[in-house]
DNA sequence: GCCAACGTTGGC
DNA sequence: GCCAACGTTGGC
C-alpha cells in the first residue's frame, strides 16, 4: 500500500469533477511523463490512495484524497487524433502511455495551500515543495502523508 | 553522445 | 503574462 500526490488543473478537471462522476470515477488520462509514466505503469497498485492536488490555479494546493482502484491501462487517448494527448508515435500493440483509474474518497474541508506546505520543515522532501519540481504523478511518504492529514 | 533549440509545467 | 526549470527533439 502506497501513497501519492496527483496532480491537476482544476480549470479541466477538478476535485468536483470526480466527486459529480456517477460511480466517482475517472480514468487519469494525459500523464505525458516518462518518470510519471513509469510510476503509474510500474508502481501504482489498487487500494493505494493519493492527494488530489490543485495546480496552475489561484490558489494550488491539496483538496482531498481518492484511492487508485485500476492499473496498468493503456491511455486510450494517444491513439485518439482528436484528443489534445494524441502521441502519433505510440504503436497500439506497445502502448507508450498508460493510466489509472481513480476514485474520489473525501474532499478536504479546506485547501492545504502549497505555500503551507512550503511552510513547514517536516515536508521538506516532498517533491512539490522542491524547487524545479514539476511532476504530475510523485509518491508521498508514510510519515508526510500522516502529516499533511493533521494539517486538516 | 553532445548540445542547441524548442516546448511544457506551473508558480507567481 | 512572465519566466525559471526541466524535458524532448533532432542535427551533427
Amino acid at each position: 500500500m502506497n501513497y501519492w500526490l496527483m496532480k491537476s488543473e482544476p480549470d479541466v478537471f477538478g476535485i468536483e469533477d470526480l466527486k459529480n462522476r456517477p460511480d466517482q470515477t475517472e480514468p487519469w488520462d494525459g500523464v505525458r511523463n516518462y518518470q510519471a509514466r513509469n510510476m503509474l505503469r510500474d508502481q501504482m497498485q489498487p487500494g493505494d490512495l493519493a492527494f488530489f492536488y490543485h495546480s496552475n490555479c489561484k490558489e494550488p494546493g491539496i483538496v482531498g484524497i481518492m484511492e487508485i482502484v485500476r492499473t496498468g491501462l493503456p491511455d486510450p487517448t494517444q491513439f485518439d487524433p482528436d484528443s489534445d494527448y494524441y502521441d502519433p508515435k505510440s504503436d497500439p500493440a506497445n502502448p507508450r502511455w498508460y493510466l489509472v483509474e481513480v476514485r474520489f474518497q473525501r474532499q478536504f474541508r479546506r485547501t492545504i495551500t502549497l505555500a503551507e506546505l512550503k511552510s513547514h520543515p517536516e515536508l521538506a522532501e516532498l517533491p512539490t515543495v522542491r524547487k524545479g519540481n514539476r511532476l504530475s504523478v510523485h509518491p508521498v511518504s508514510p510519515a508526510q502523508w500522516e502529516f499533511i492529514l493533521g494539517l486538516e
